[in-house]
Parts: structure tokens; C-alpha cells; sequence
DNA sequence: GCAGTTTCTGATAACGTTATCAGAAATCGT
DNA sequence: ACGATTTCTGATAACGTTATCAGAAACTGC
């Protein structure tokens, strides 16, 4: 017990930065100087520090390097839901590997949060350091997270847009430019009666973006074109909403020769519908996808052609600029638009 | 300039424990005593100081709690693929956010790591106490990353398996009892004649467990009921794949009643092909799938019989495990096999 | 009423780093 | 050759917290 392992315990003590300079014959300051590569080192001590840490295996200690400089270099990536298994179905991976990813590259560390944290306990994690700034995830029109943080004058990236823009920076999907692009290709094809099977009416009710814009958007499309067009709102998850919504919008106008969807599984119930109604997908009617999920667009028989944002560009957009933002604080707020992109697949054709 | 708010750049700095001290009336180690709920406080004092900590919205400063106290209460979340964009396909939201989840229940934080890590990187992290553990996704059986973490003793936990075992926690997915019970379900149904698509043969040659085991798997189940059987091994995240695959097995063995396949979407091909060699899914071939992935099974027509496990569920437990072992350093190595669940839909019958 | 215990509190010193200052050594200009 | 500048280095003090110690006050038991 009185041997030299009365440090037994302490065997994760690390390698400190008075060691190095211990061993090198220089100064702790002089450490720290070359570690951060200030200026108005020797060449010559520069080495022979640098050659004290490698033998040492010195890191510099996180922590510590925090306290001093109060930041903590670390994210957090915030989503809203309560509960982490409905998370699944509407945030995909690439929303935390882009933003992992941006973060990494900014030497940033990356927090996802998770599990229902209150107003108090988002601004206790700013208050206590934890976090230097926090990118929203699923921004609706009447965020409480919006009004919390700006109230509090805390650094925030929305992904999502909420109501009230002024000086608040955000990366959104632009759907109207969505609609307009699909009705802009349907048109081409020959289409005059397109459908839509939209976002469920409880989400505009409370506020969630893509469900409102991608209406309106669907809206100022019709209008562009002087069409008519029918509409109808219901949930994304499942094959049979997808079914019964064409069945309801054939019923409507059963000249339909185009449906629109915003979830690949409602477009499968669709092809479904379509098929018990004697229409083959896409010979006698045209479905198309707006959104993410390019992974089921393959799987659908036939495969889906959509209009498709990458969500992992749009985390690591947001990222990056909550970094920017952090880097200088004078930096203006951008508000920025993604348009979709379209890829071709087998579900639309011409009309005949 | 000379006005008092020379300090504006300082607008960010926090209240202190000295400032609830000073409020308060009382000392700074009182403060922390009470913060940390230590014994022997006057319940008078207690209350004092609470109400102070409230009026000033004092959030203890977390780096430098993690200075003092040596530990970082930050786990990371390691996959290993080097291209974020590959990762999306292998890796589920449900892995993050189960770990998120146990996390944040045991009052920790959670980096998830992406991005080409080298072994330096990684442990450096541990080293700069920027974590006090890791979490491996996906660890296959010669993982450069355990031989690393397990050299230098470091605290991890798997999702997975490796080669020599002793001393490690892990928690894996129970291929050779899924394959049992995929088994025993077919066999209750009369199948005799059992096809198998699994996994890539590139997989199992560079150590991924879930391609050894499953074709293990598969072949101690063959041998348990005194069947032949026929498989290929085929890439999983294309329905041409499975399309092929199915091809090659009805060619050799036009026998085959049921195929099991490892993935949603070489299922989707399967069940094209066996279309155009005139076989429907299921009356005349059943197709089940073991994996992950339950939001594809209903997409598919028919929908898919799985086995499945809940990523959600390993990620969770793998990151209270990692907890517990570090409350506890002399926890013994937990080594836990999770059996799949087996979710009876549309895709399998009765032989006839 | 006094030694012995328990309950409470505050000074002090760390944790590992970096900013600030000031001093020493080297270089420069004249 | 001498002051002025530039280059380099080290003491010192912070950052905000907690562990340790010791002392004060309040209780015991006789």
C-alpha cells in the first residue's frame, strides 16, 4: 500500500500540460503558447515541446481549455417530439449525420437532445455552458422554442421557419418552388387535372410549415395554370390513408390523371387505389412525391418519381451557418431557401 | 467607452455560485454543498440559497463542474463508416435516439461522431476528457477500434460482436436463434423447401457479424430439421439485387416454397421475381425478411412477415450498460444477445 | 457544567488551461 | 555604442467549481 500505485486509482489521471513542459525545460505558458500556435516562439523550442507531447502523449484537456475560454465548442441538434419513437418516422439520419459531420469539420462537438426538455432546461443547457448554440430541427409557425431563445438573446439555426423571420436566420424547404416545379413537369406531360394528397389538417392546424406551404403552394400553382384542382389532407404514415385519399379524390373528379403525394407511403396506397380502380400506374395516371425518403421511391412498384430535398445538405447547411454565426456575431441573418430536386423515375408519363 | 457597459462583450458571462453566495449571504462551498445536495446544511440556509439560485436563474457552469470533478458526463456514439452519406443506409434514427434517450436518463450527454476518425482521434477524445466512454455501433468481428480501446483500456461497450470476447460487454442481435424461429415458424406452415438472400459475401469475408451469423444461422437450422437448402449471397439495398437473387435460387431449386431474405428491399425484389416466374406471394411462396426496418414492411404488397429487432431498444441499453459500468468499474463484462420478434403480416402461408 | 459528539459553515487549495504583464535577450537604426 | 524596437520566455492570476480541513455552534450524556 505504500508502494509507488498508491496512484493505483488515479491511473486515468492524464498527461498534463505542466508535464510536458516539465520534460521539455520550458515554461507552462510556453506550452500553451505553441499548442494554440501563437506567435514569437522559437523555432527551436517549438520543437522540442512538440517532441514532449508526442513522447508524452499529451492532450490538451477539454475541459479545462473550456472553463478558460468559456465556450464549450459544442451543438446541440433540438427536435421537438416527446417521444423518441415517433422521432423515427419524420427525422431521417441524415438530419444528425450533416449536421455531425458540419460540426466535426468546425471542430465543433455535436449534441443531439432528445426526450422532452422543457423551456427551462433548454436554457439551462445555453446558461451552463453546455452548448454554444442550438440548431432547431422541425421549426413550426409558432415555435415555443423560436420565442424562448430569441426572447433570451441565445444563438439558434432553424431548420423550419416559424412566423415572425425578422433577424432570425433559417434553411428551409422551399415548397412553393416544389409545387411550381411539379406543376411546371405535369404541365409538360400533358396533365390538366392533378390532384393532392397533402400534409394531415391537424399539422397546418398547429403551424407546421411544409404542411402550409405546400397547400399554398399547390394553390398558387393551380392559379398559374388556371386550373381546378381537389386536395385532400391526411396522415403520412400508413398505405391505407394513401388509399383512401385517391379513392375520395377520384370519387371528386374522377378525370384525375395526375395525384400529387407528400409521403411514399401514401403514394403506394395511391398506386394501390389506382390499380382497384382499373388504372395502372403510369400509363392511365401519373403519381408523383414531393419530399424526402428517396430509399422507398425504389421499393414501390413502379418506382417513384419524386422531387426530393437531401435532408443531410440541409443540416450541415445549418450547421455551418450556426458556426458562422458563433465565429461573428455581426454576421446579418440569412434566410435561406433549398429547392427540390428532380429525379425521374417510372410512376408519371405523358398524357395520351 | 468609459460607461459601465465596457463589460458589453461580457454580456454572455454567467452567474456564479459566488453571486448566489453574495446574495444569499452565505459562503461559496455552502452554495455547492447545496447544489450537490450534501449533508449537514440548515434547512434555513438551504432554502436561502435556493431562493437565490432562483431569483438570479443560476445555472451551474458545466466545465467547470467537469474540470473539478474529472469526468466529462459525455458519452459518444462511434460508427464506423468512413462516408456519411453511406451511413444512412445502415444506420437507423432509432440508434441515436435510443442512446440519446438512456443518456440523457442517466444525466448524460451524447456526441454522436461521424466523419473519418483515425484511431489518434479517437483516442484523443477519451484522453482530453471530452468522453468518458464510447458506445461502437456496428463492430465486426477484427475491429480495429476494440483492439484500440481495449490496448489502452478504455471504457466501451458494443453493438455487436468482435473475435475474442473475454472481458468485453457487448449487446448483439441473436442471428442463430432468428434463424431457429424463422425455422420453426416455416416448418409449423409446412414449408420444407427454404431458400436464403443474405447478406453481401464481401460482408462476412471482412468480419461483419450479422453476415457470419445468419448464414451460421441458417445452416444449424438446415441441419436441425435434416433439410438442404440453397442461398445466395447479394447485396441489400437494391430490389434488382433480390430480383436476381430469387432468379438464381428458383433456378436452382424450383422446389423452394418460402424465401428469407436480411433486407426489405431485396424482398421487394423477390417478390417481383417470383411474380414472373408465376409464383404470388405468399399463396404460392412465402417471403419473410429477418432486420431491421419495420417501415418498409407495409409498403411492400404484400406486406412483409419479419423477425425484427428494435434498434431503439439495443441502442438503449447498450448506452445504460455503458453507464452502469462507468458507475461501477468492477461490473463484470455484460454480454447480452437479443432474440428478434416476430411480426406475423401478409407475406407468408401455409404450404398447401 | 463540562467533555464528547454532532451539525453546520467558511478558508483554502486545487482541477488544467490561457491572458496579461513584465522582464530578458536578440536585433535594429543611427 | 547606445537607445529603440522586436522577439522570446516565465510569473502570476484568473475561469467556476468542489474536496479538504478546521473551527464554531449546537446538541448530547453524565
Amino acid at each position: 500500500m505504500t508502494k509507488k500505485n498508491a496512484n493505483f486509482r488515479n491511473e486515468s489521471r492524464s498527461i498534463t500540460i505542466a508535464d510536458v513542459a516539465r520534460v521539455a525545460g520550458v515554461s507552462v505558458p510556453t506550452v500553451s503558447r505553441i499548442l494554440n500556435d501563437k506567435e514569437y516562439v522559437a523555432e527551436e523550442t517549438r520543437q522540442r515541446v512538440h517532441e514532449a507531447i508526442r513522447t508524452l502523449g499529451y492532450a490538451p484537456h477539454t475541459q479545462a481549455r473550456r472553463l478558460r475560454g468559456g465556450v464549450s465548442m459544442t451543438l446541440a441538434l433540438h427536435h421537438p417530439i416527446e417521444s423518441p419513437h415517433e422521432l423515427s418516422s419524420v427525422i431521417e439520419i441524415p438530419y444528425v449525420t450533416g449536421a455531425a459531420a458540419a460540426a466535426s469539420e468546425k471542430e465543433y462537438f455535436l449534441n443531439f437532445l432528445v426526450s422532452q426538455l422543457n423551456p427551462e432546461s433548454i436554457l439551462n443547457m445555453y446558461r451552463s455552458n453546455q452548448i454554444d448554440g442550438i440548431i432547431l430541427l422541425q421549426v413550426c409557425m409558432d415555435d415555443w422554442r423560436v420565442n424562448l431563445l430569441r426572447e433570451n438573446n441565445y444563438p439558434f439555426v432553424m431548420i423550419g421557419r416559424c412566423a415572425n423571420l425578422e433577424g432570425l436566420s433559417f434553411i428551409d424547404l422551399d415548397f412553393e418552388n416544389a409545387m411550381l416545379q411539379a406543376f411546371d413537369y405535369l404541365i409538360e406531360l400533358g396533365h390538366q387535372n392533378i390532384g393532392f394528397l397533402t400534409y394531415p389538417q391537424s399539422w397546418r392546424k398547429i403551424g407546421i410549415g411544409p404542411a402550409i406551404r405546400s397547400l399554398e403552394g399547390y394553390k398558387h400553382a393551380l392559379n398559374k395554370y388556371g386550373l381546378h384542382g381537389c386536395y385532400r389532407e391526411i396522415g403520412l404514415n400508413s398505405v391505407e390513408e394513401g388509399f383512401e385519399g385517391t379513392n375520395d379524390l377520384l370519387q371528386e373528379n374522377p378525370e384525375l390523371t395526375a395525384i400529387i403525394t407528400v409521403s411514399h407511403l401514401t403514394a403506394a396506397g395511391s398506386i394501390k387505389a389506382l390499380a382497384l380502380h382499373g388504372r395502372n400506374v403510369p400509363q392511365d395516371c401519373s403519381v408523383m412525391v414531393t419530399g424526402f425518403g428517396g430509399n422507398f421511391a425504389n421499393v414501390v412498384t413502379p418506382s417513384l418519381t419524386t422531387l426530393e430535398w437531401s435532408p443531410y445538405e440541409i443540416s450541415y447547411q445549418a450547421t455551418i451557418l450556426m458556426t458562422e454565426k458563433l465565429a461573428n456575431k455581426e454576421l446579418p441573418a440569412q434566410q435561406i431557401l433549398i429547392p427540390p430536386k428532380l429525379v425521374v423515375r417510372e410512376s408519371m408519363k405523358e398524357v395520351r
